[in-house]
DNA sequence: TGGAAAAACCGTAAAAATTCCGGTTTTTTG
DNA sequence: CAAAAAACCGGAATTTTTACGGTTTTTCCA
């Protein structure tokens, strides 16, 4: 699950921050050739280390200014009832990540909108799911820190 | 703060779910030149609607297994109690989000470690930070949805 | 322990993508 | 409606990616 060296790790690393790297910037860093460093990253995509590359947007800019933690807690906890509110979940635009939690709920979703009007719209319709006991919204004032790299 | 026409707005749909695309393959999407393709992407970044350009890796590859979601709540608001448990706060390599919230906490962190043992240290790190009153852990059971793309 | 197999590495050349440039068409604006 | 600005384009120059053949280093087991 992790036979990576020293090397496939600071690939990653450095990826992780700045996909925009060019090979030859990255095989001065680590000091080996373009072409071993073409091969690592071939290979590191290959076998699923990097899932994708993607562009991180300014949230305000794209005039998503609102976002919310939404706490939900379903009124059963059957193969039925989860998988029906999953299925429904993904839909909405709004949500961006879904979590099944350990704990006094169910789920975590993280919700981008415009302004509140926007989370209100979209409250009213996942409020009406079927088998949602509550939904409790919690609103970000400030971002802290906000990094999608993991620690390694 | 939103001047972005169907072109644009085309391209960073795009991007955020595969920045490896090239000027050459979205030309084609959209029906413009490579060259209209490319003056648009530098100045979408130029002005700062892409951020940046990551690798999302695959967490249990890179053995972060464990995700959890801790709230942090303060002893007060003083504009001192809050600005260093921040400063503080982003230290840790654990933290890979942080955002002040309203209502009955203050703080989300999203927390990325190996295990519960691994959690479990940087809980006793966390807690003993001054000014902290409760720290309370979530854990992720399961991911239904996971997506870094702003809804636009 | 020695030697074969495998893996990692490298330079170079070919292919492809990015970047730059000059000029044309379309849109905006006074 | 004419001038200015913006968007667009093709093609050339530059840079990067990708493929290839061969060398060095590491692994492993007989």
């Amino acid at each position: 699950m992790m036979d990576l060296d020293h090397t496939d790790i600071e690939i990653l690393r450095l990826l992780q921050t700045n996909a925009e790297l060019t090979n030859k910037e990255i095989s001065y860093k680590l000091h080996k050739s373009v072409a071993t460093i073409h091969e690592r990253i071939r290979r590191l995509k290959e076998q699923g280390y990097i899932r994708r590359v993607v562009a991180i947007l300014d949230r305000k800019k794209v005039d998503k200014s609102l976002i919310a933690f939404s706490h939900v807690l379903l009124k059963d906890h059957s193969a039925n009832t989860l998988s029906s509110f999953e299925k429904e979940v993904v839909k909405f635009p709004e949500v961006m990540e879904c979590f099944q939690m350990t704990g006094t709920f169910d789920f975590i979703l993280r919700i981008a909108t415009t302004d509140m009007d926007a989370y209100h719209i979209f409250y009213r319709k996942l409020a009406t799911l079927p088998n949602i006991t509550t939904v409790q919204s919690f609103f970000v004032l400030s971002e802290t820190k906000s990094d999608t790299a993991y620690p390694i």
